[in-house]
DNA sequence: AACTCGGGGCA
DNA sequence: TGCCCAGAGTT
């Protein structure tokens, strides 16, 4: 595994692949951010954007959402996929705020995690943003990196990579070091043909050395 | 731990 | 065309 050094490192040069990483999904709210949120589930941000400027013009409250039909909503959200599933997560998480958290989004990671839709990730994700609490979302591009780079172990789950980038990462830096791993994690070190020929952290990538010496 | 949801993106 | 995907819930 890497030392705390050598990870510092390693987020420095993927910094300078892609500097300017943030999220890119469109909010003016923490309401809005945590329901964009729930809607990427297994899929793009850029995909999302195209669905959220309409729908936030419709739904700016969690009673708005309720008082539109089940049906309705997935009909509003229906171009992103899973939109059975995440149109009656959004309703049910409506209804929680409403009753349990007097309208507002709650700002704990537990209290977030408690609503339907939002995992680990998603609660990450808004108490980052939206409340500046530090923290770090392991989504699947965070974790494939974070193992290719030996940052932590292979067999880490995501609690555990959560665990070690927080551990090796100065907490500063957390939330850029989370965009710049999942941009880094999209495009260029992809699940399926990273770009290892091309990549500035060959020389301390155990998965890119292993790669290329399978293929030549 | 494995399975499911699902339309869009990309090779 | 066919495969994959910025997850979370259920069994």
């Amino acid at each position: 595994m890497l030392t705390k050094k050598q990870t510092i490192d390693a987020i420095d040069q993927i910094q300078e692949m892609f500097p300017e990483a943030e999220c890119e999904l469109i909010h003016s709210n923490p309401f809005e951010l945590l329901i964009a949120v729930v809607l990427s589930a297994q899929c793009t941000d850029a995909l999302v954007n195209k669905v959220t400027p309409k729908l936030f013009e419709k739904y700016q409250s969690p009673s708005d959402y309720l008082n539109a039909s089940q049906e309705e909503l997935e009909q509003d959200i229906r171009s992103i996929g899973l939109f059975r599933s995440k149109a009656k997560n959004i309703q049910k998480l409506a209804a929680s705020i409403i009753n349990d958290f007097d309208g507002q989004v709650p700002k704990t990671r537990d209290e977030l995690i408690g609503l339907a839709g939002v995992g680990r990730k998603t609660a990450n994700v808004v108490t980052s943003v939206a409340f500046g609490e530090p923290a770090i979302a392991v989504d699947t591009h965070v974790e494939r990196v974070s193992k290719r780079l030996a940052i932590c172990r292979w067999k880490d789950s995501v609690l555990e990579v959560e665990k070690t980038l927080m551990k090796k990462i100065p907490i500063e830096r957390w939330s850029d070091t989370h965009h710049q791993l999942i941009f880094f994690g999209r495009y260029h070190c992809k699940a399926q043909s990273p770009k290892c020929n091309d990549c500035p952290l060959l020389e301390m990538c155990r998965e890119g050395k292993k790669r290329l010496k399978g293929k030549s």
